[in-house]
DNA sequence: AAGTTATACTTCATTAATGAAGTAATAGAA
DNA sequence: TTCTATTACTTCATTAATGAAGTATAACTT
């Protein structure tokens, strides 16, 4: 029973868990944003219009997360909503004017993240970093065992 | 502004988050424990007695969210706590017979976690991915900027 | 010895996720 | 065409975190 699993797992909690932490208060601080949110944005600005199971799928969360998440940023402004045409379901999501603002100010606050880790990683370790993490969802992509 | 820190970023937040979703479910099916719950106990077992401050500084978190962690694993049979006779302020938490059971049970279906890992990562590969999120860890401690 | 600062923990309101159960609309099969 | 499946989303109760503000104890400072 190799303890690496263990190891490996509770060091990506930890790692994720204090870079959101991190990443969070600059945001916050200089967009009124959380990196949650943020991450909603940047994947609507991508592809509007969007549906809420876009999303869901995209960042591996429930249908239900999205309707919580989209609800939060409809309240601040930084979407609108309105029915599909072709589908009743669905929603079509787009960011407003406020959004993209708002998503233009995160650029810097992330910028200084970036510094953080280019600081202390070398281009061949992130690449590295980038295709293991790449690894790890696609192994727990569509979880059967 | 290379886009390698928002990459990385989100990367990080989705394996963690997807890894935490199939581990959750194994535990909770195994041994009636999240994975949350699962580190605090494993901390306590490798160090009792401890306080809940050691148990925040070990995982980067919250002292309030000690306090809802712990009261939950009280509740659930897996932890006592008396008053530290040293520090009147301090708890000391250590395991119970029930809480060791939950660590043992939870270490087969860590082990099949083990498995995706090992037959998608090299030895080496893993030991890397170990040491970049450990650099990510170091990075982000002790905040300032 | 008294006053100040730091530490360990608690409480509260908020964000963000889960899964289960439900509604309504769409798509496929008889 | 009607019945059945699936799909897109919602609601609810629960877990788990945050930060700010508070309490009580401990440890320094003068």
């Amino acid at each position: 029973m190799s303890a690496s699993a263990q190891r490996i797992y509770f060091l990506l909690q930890i790692a994720a868990h204090q870079m959101k932490k991190a990443a969070d208060a600059r945001l916050i601080d200089a967009a009124n944003l959380s990196t949650a949110q943020a991450a909603v944005l940047i994947l609507v600005a991508e592809s509007e219009p969007v549906t809420q199971k876009f999303l869901a799928d995209r960042l591996k969360q429930n249908e239900s997360a999205m309707t919580a998440m989209v609800n939060r940023l409809l309240k601040l402004g930084y979407l609108t909503r309105h029915r599909s045409e072709t589908d009743g379901r669905a929603w079509q999501l787009r960011t407003t004017r406020k959004g993209k603002a708002a998503l233009e100010k995160m650029r810097k606050p992330f910028g200084r993240i970036n510094g953080k880790l280019d600081a202390r990683l070398s281009e061949k370790e992130i690449a590295n970093l980038a295709k293991s993490l790449k690894t790890v969802i696609a192994a727990f992509e569509a979880d059967e065992s």
